[in-house]
RNA sequence: UCCAGAGUAGCUCAAUGGUAGAGCAAGCGACUGUUAAUCGCUAGGUUGUAGGUUCAAGUCCUACCUCUGGAGCCA
């Protein structure tokens, strides 16, 4: 009987224009409250963050049916789609017919009241079935289409770059080592010798960045971004640092650094933009119950330029502020959390683009300035949350390049297909990182990168 | 990795070194177009782990584990 009539989501139902002779809804219940001669059953289908309320008379289901037709179980309903007598909602179904699909047995740890979103990480594979996860990854799924929609309509190409690479980029940071040789029966031998009998013949990693792939694309295609899994072994137990995470890296083709930050502050607006005007409902749980102020920050963020600043601008400002800082303030020196944190919270009060660091701070891709002592490297700092993007115009001198690299120890015939790119009609490039779920931390108020990931990869943990 | 804090019922939390408690959830019942429903009853515990101090440890001490917040690394 189900088979015959189509399916509709509880999202649909609930935007219906006109009422409904048959109507046919699946999926879980959320609560039932019973009455002398009828149930209520609120009924979630994660289509949208409201439930639908079913009313099912007495005798529409056996009562070994109704026994089992609980918070969590999953059922289908068949029934008339009525305006609802109720307040909480416009429309409502009374139930023809009423088909448990799976039952749910009573240790189920979700209960209608919260629960601490430290607890549900325990249950990451329950937590989407409550209201604030659900919100979370609806929200996820519209800013990643967010993230396409922006760059497709400016006609970049979107690049898949490796997940094995080989060769440690730049030397910084702790990678995963990809390998199929078992450690414990190799344990006698020296590293080297080991490798040659390994998959690929060589040390491979998971990646940390497809930036310098997507150079290659850039100085090709022009202008491009990769969106993909990042992966960092380093050792950081912070609400904003996960050792698997998504990373959107734009590059492009002559661009200077004024252009890239123009791109990163469109780009960011464009994601806000996106998500206030497709995410509302779930947006106004989240200002309800997560960030009071939500929607009020992501319009003012919206409206405003963002500040941008030299780094000695930075510095300036910061050792003239009325704040003593547990942390020196000193040109050539990086800026602390707390640093980047009275700009951008307590100063300017809005998200802060600061620009021109220091060089022996920066990586050796980025393009040495004229003064000598500082790159044209830029990062864009949020309230509450920090850096969410690093970038720079990259080196595209051939010799300035081959300089850096010396000085950061790193070897010419490590990176010969890089260098290639100097060689062989050579342009100004630029790019930047945006951290996804710091993003959507940003856009949903969340404080712990745990809770904007599906399933998170932590130091010590990787469960489901 | 470093600093600080916390681990007690399914969840959120109480409990001067002296018999382990509440609210919610669960189970049973009553009531009701209800909507965080309401009311009554029932059950639920090796107090993170291992040692130690003490007549007596949830409570004090030591080590370890886990979690949370902050720092560093960064996106």
């Amino acid at each position: 009987m189900t088979d015959r009539i189509k399916r509709t989501t509880v999202r649909d139902a609930l935007r219906s224009d006109h009422e409904m002779e048959e109507i046919l809804i699946k999926g879980w219940i959320r609560t039932r409250r019973d009455s002398k001669t009828f149930s209520f059953l609120e009924i979630n289908d994660g289509s949208c963050l409201k439930n639908l309320q079913v009313i099912v008379d007495e005798g529409i289901a056996d009562r070994a049916i109704m026994e089992n037709v609980a918070t969590g179980a999953a059922v289908s309903v068949i029934g008339r789609l009525i305006p609802s007598q109720g307040k909480n909602q416009t429309w409502e179904v009374t139930a023809k017919n009423l088909e448990l699909i799976g039952k749910c047995a009573p240790s189920y740890p979700l209960q209608k009241k919260g629960h601490s979103v430290e607890f549900l990480r325990e249950i990451a594979h329950l937590r989407p079935r409550t209201n604030l996860f659900g919100c979370v990854f609806r929200i996820r799924s519209r800013l990643a289409q967010a993230v396409h929609q922006f760059f497709q309509q400016r006609d970049f190409f979107y690049i898949h770059t490796p997940i094995i690479t080989a060769g440690d980029c730049e030397g910084a940071g702790e990678l995963f080592k990809v390998t199929t040789l078992d450690p414990v029966a190799n344990k006698s031998r020296i590293e080297e010798q080991s490798y040659h009998k390994d998959f690929f013949g060589k040390p491979t990693f998971l990646t940390v960045s497809g930036q310098l792939e997507a150079e290659v694309f850039a100085t090709s295609l022009s202008n491009v971004y990769t969106f993909g899994p990042t992966f960092r072994a380093e050792n950081s137990n912070t609400s904003r640092h996960a050792s698997e995470f998504w990373m959107i890296e734009p590059e492009m083709a002559f661009y200077d650094l004024q252009d890239n930050m123009d791109l990163a502050e469109a780009f960011i607006k464009e994601l806000i933009r996106q998500v206030l005007t497709t995410c509302e409902e779930d947006l106004s749980l989240l200002g309800k119950f997560v960030d009071r102020g939500l929607q009020d920050r992501l319009n003012f963020v919206l409206e405003r330029p963002f500040t941008r600043i030299r780094h000695s601008e930075a510095v300036t400002l910061l050792k003239s502020a009325n704040q003593s800082f547990e942390f020196p303030v000193e040109e050539g020196l990086n800026l602390q959390s707390e640093h980047e944190r009275w700009l951008t919270e307590k100063h300017f009060k809005c998200p802060v683009t600061i620009y021109n660091y220091p060089s022996k701070i920066k990586p050796f891709y980025m393009r040495r300035n004229d003064d000598g002592q500082t790159t044209a490297a830029m990062d864009v700092l949020v309230p509450g949350i920090g850096e969410i993007i690093g970038g720079s115009q990259r080196e595209e001198r051939l010799d300035y390049l081959l300089e850096n690299m010396t000085t950061h120890g790193l070897k010419e015939e490590d990176y010969d297909w890089y260098l290639d790119l100097r060689r062989y009609g050579s342009v100004p490039h630029s790019g930047f990182g945006l951290g996804f779920e710091r993003m959507l931390m940003f856009v949903t108020g969340i404080t712990n990168i745990r809770d904007v990931i599906p399933f998170v990869r932590t130091p010590g943990n990787a469960e489901f």
